[in-house]
DNA sequence: GTCTATACGCCGATAGAC
DNA sequence: GTCTATCGGCGTATAGAC
């Protein structure tokens, strides 16, 4: 947390709020009193709302990256990379069931509001597009790679939802579960 | 639309509003301009707007539940009336890549609002869940009824909420299919 | 850089005429 | 029942002192 500048404390506790409040619910008081400055001050920072959902969304992109590179030099085998990002769902459980996943709504929020920053908002989606594809191209599945990742993709964006919707634990894991086994039919081609 | 009072007008507006804008984001003002009736007016109808709210969920609830009726008559075989589940990410596509599942997303955003009529929210989602279970158990899964239709339930929000990001019909019908295919297995054990 | 004070608009909600 | 007028509050955003 040190060489955090007062903008980039400004946009982790924004990051965080707008996860457990929403975009449009959170006020620049929410934010002000997070950070312990004033309202007016804010403007020195940022010149809007906007602007601060930006770099917001710019934050995660660049998390997600960091992410992804993480497990791209933890595991070399493309099925134990798989198994990293199933197993966030594990990982933010407790999150998970509190305010469902990060991505799926905010991109949600923002598509219901029209707003501008919804496409930025989708590429985070389309960071781990990508990556898993990469990973099931790796495994010789390149003809229907993509879909295999949308398909994992919208299963666990499917789990969070019902998760937080029922704020149920073991569902979480029930389907986590579940989706390794479905993951392991690719796992043959490999060898 | 015959028979239809102010209020139920009312109601049936913003629902479509809620649905496409977002339950905090649709004003008083919206609806009236939809309804022609003056912002005034409405407070002779609904005391307040978490009011509206409360009737919007009352009507989903009481279509889902025509909905199920009449899949329950239109079909005789549990595999059948589930199919008919899954048809509706076919039937809605337009709808769900705009604007999401509009159980999901409500359901999504009224966690965020830390709402009290997230719960009555969520049972739409039960109105499917214990639905489904019925199907599956009527195909001799009674021990996991109830896992097997959560795993359907969250195979289609996930499919709604990707199709939505990515505006992707072919996504939607290419999971659809998928979903035919995993219900298959489960259509064995009847005979 | 950080503050206080304030402008301005939209929101939900109320009062009261017709 | 439907309207107009209006209140009080909070939202984003600005101005200007320190």
């Amino acid at each position: 947390m040190s060489g955090m500048t007062k903008r980039d404390l400004i946009i982790a506790e924004a990051d965080q709020l707008f996860y457990q409040q929403g975009f449009e619910h959170t006020s620049f008081a929410n934010i002000a009193q997070a950070v312990k400055i004033s309202r007016g001050n804010f403007y020195y920072h940022f010149k809007s709302k906007d602007e601060i959902l930006d770099a917001v969304i710019n934050l995660r992109l660049s998390n997600t990256q960091a992410l992804l590179e993480q497990w791209q030099l933890e595991s070399v085998e493309p099925i134990d990379r798989i198994h990293s990002f199933i197993n966030i769902l594990i990982m933010n459980r407790a999150k998970i069931q509190r305010f469902g996943c990060p991505v799926g709504t905010l991109t949600t929020e923002l598509t219901k509001l029209q707003h501008p920053a919804k496409e930025d908002a989708n590429k985070l989606f389309s960071l781990f597009r990508t990556w898993l594809s990469k990973q099931f191209q790796a495994l010789g599945y390149s003809r229907n790679a993509d879909n295999l990742a949308m398909h994992l993709l919208a299963r666990s964006q499917g789990v969070a939802t019902l998760a937080s919707a029922f704020n149920d634990e073991n569902f979480i894991r029930s389907e986590v579960e579940q989706m390794y086994q479905w993951l392991q039919q690719y796992s043959q081609k490999a060898a």
